[in-house]
DNA sequence: CGGCACCCCTGACACTTGTCACGGTCGGGT
DNA sequence: ACCCGACCGTGACAAGTGTCAGGGGTGCCG
C-alpha cells in the first residue's frame, strides 16, 4: 500500500482527490490538510510515503513546503501539483526536492500514475513544461528586484513600496526600472504580469 | 437517476467531481466539457437535469454559458461552481438563471447535496456569500468604465487601451479617473485588482 | 419638453513614473 | 589587491498619469 498525504486549499478538489485516489487498490490516503503551515506536522503524524502539494496555499507556499518536508522526511517523496504550469515553478519545485510535477489540466489517470512512478523511485516531468521552463530560463531577477516587484503587485504607488520596505523613493524606482528592463516590459503592472506568469514571483 | 453534465477546464477535478458524483447511487454523469463554447452542444445531446458549470474557462464564460443552456435548454438547471467566491459572481449568476452557487472550498459532500436540492426545485446558495454580495452591492461601473479597466488589466498604457478601444487619450484618462474613484482606489492597478476582487470585471 | 445619465472629446495642471548618470558600500572571486 | 556585481542612495529630466473644468452628443423617462 502507497500511503499518500493530500495538501490543498480548496476542500472540495481535495476530497475529490482523495477518493479517486482511494478507489485504487494499492493507495490509501492518510491525511488531508489545507493548510501549509500544517503539511510536516501531518507527515510527521501519518508518515507518508508521497506527498501532493499544491503550490497556493494560505500559510505556507507549497514550494517550500515541500522544501521543509523534505529536511523533516527525507524518506517521503514529494509531487507538486498545481493549476498553473509556470516554467519557474517547476524550477523551484526540483530545486526543493520534489520528485514529480503535475498540472491540473492533464487527466486524473496521470495523477494516480504519477503516484506509483514517484513511488517506486522514477521522476515524473511534463516533457512540454519542461522545455519550457528550460527556455525560459531561470529568474534574472535579483532578490531586491523580487522584493519591490511583488510589494507592487497590488497596485501600491513608489512611495508605499519604500515605506514597506524601508526604501528610498528613488532605490525603488531603479529597481523597478531594472526589472521592467529584465523582463521586457514597458510598465510596472506589465513587469509583475510577466514575472507572475514565468514563475519568477 | 439525476443527469448531470460537467464543465469545468481543468481535466483533474473534472474527473475527480465525475467519479464522485458517479459513485452516489442516484446520479449519473452525463457528459463532461473542458470548454465553454462546449456547453450548450453537449447538453442538447446529453439533456441533462443539472448542469454543473465552472466560471473561468477557455472559451466562453460559465455565467453567459448558464444564460445561453436557460434559452436553449429551460428545463436544465444549472449550478455553477468557482474557486472564487467573489459577491459580483453570484450576482451575475442569479440574473443568469442559476439555480446554485457553490464554493470549491466546500467539501463534496455539499456539491452532491446541492445536486439534489436543485434538481427537486430548491435554490441552493452560500448564506455567508449572499451577504457579502447584499453589502457590496451591484457594480457601480459603467459599461465603458468595465471595458477601459479590464483592457488596462495587463499593465497596458493610456495610449495602447484608446487605441485598442478606438478612443481619444484623454477620454481613457476620464473613464479611469471615474473608476479609480469609485472603487476608492488611488491606482489603475489597485481599481483592477479590487474591481476584480469584488466580480465586477 | 426639460432634466438626467451616459458617452465622447479638449485642454490644462500637478503629480507620479521611468530612465539616466553619478557616487558610495559591501562581499565574493580571479 | 583588484575587479565585479548587487546593493543603496541622490539628483534631474522626459514621459506618463490622475484630476479638474469645460463643451457637445445621444437616448431615456417623468
Amino acid at each position: 500500500m502507497i500511503r499518500v498525504l493530500l495538501a490543498d486549499d480548496q476542500a472540495m478538489v481535495r476530497g475529490a482527490l482523495a477518493t479517486v485516489l482511494g478507489l485504487e487498490a494499492d493507495i490509501e490516503v492518510v491525511g488531508q490538510v489545507g493548510n501549509g503551515d500544517e503539511v510536516v506536522a501531518a507527515a510527521k503524524e501519518t508518515a507518508p510515503d508521497v506527498a501532493l502539494l499544491d503550490v497556493q496555499m494560505p500559510g505556507m507556499d507549497g514550494l517550500t513546503a515541500a522544501a521543509e518536508l523534505k529536511t523533516a522526511l527525507p524518506a517521503c517523496r514529494v509531487i507538486i501539483c498545481t493549476t498553473f504550469g509556470r516554467p519557474g515553478y517547476l524550477a523551484r519545485a526540483m530545486a526543493a526536492g520534489a520528485a514529480g510535477f503535475v498540472v491540473k489540466d492533464a487527466p486524473p489517470e496521470q495523477l494516480v500514475e504519477a503516484v506509483r512512478r514517484v513511488h517506486s523511485g522514477l521522476r515524473v516531468v511534463d516533457p512540454a513544461l519542461a522545455a519550457e521552463s528550460l527556455a525560459t530560463g531561470t529568474s534574472p531577477l535579483t532578490a531586491r528586484e523580487r522584493d519591490v516587484l511583488s510589494a507592487a503587485k497590488d497596485g501600491s504607488t513608489v512611495a508605499d513600496i519604500a515605506k514597506s520596505l524601508f526604501l528610498s523613493d528613488g532605490t525603488v524606482r531603479n529597481h523597478l526600472s531594472s526589472a521592467i528592463g529584465k523582463t521586457g516590459a514597458r510598465t510596472r503592472a506589465e513587469a509583475v504580469r510577466l514575472s507572475e506568469e514565468r514563475g519568477w514571483l
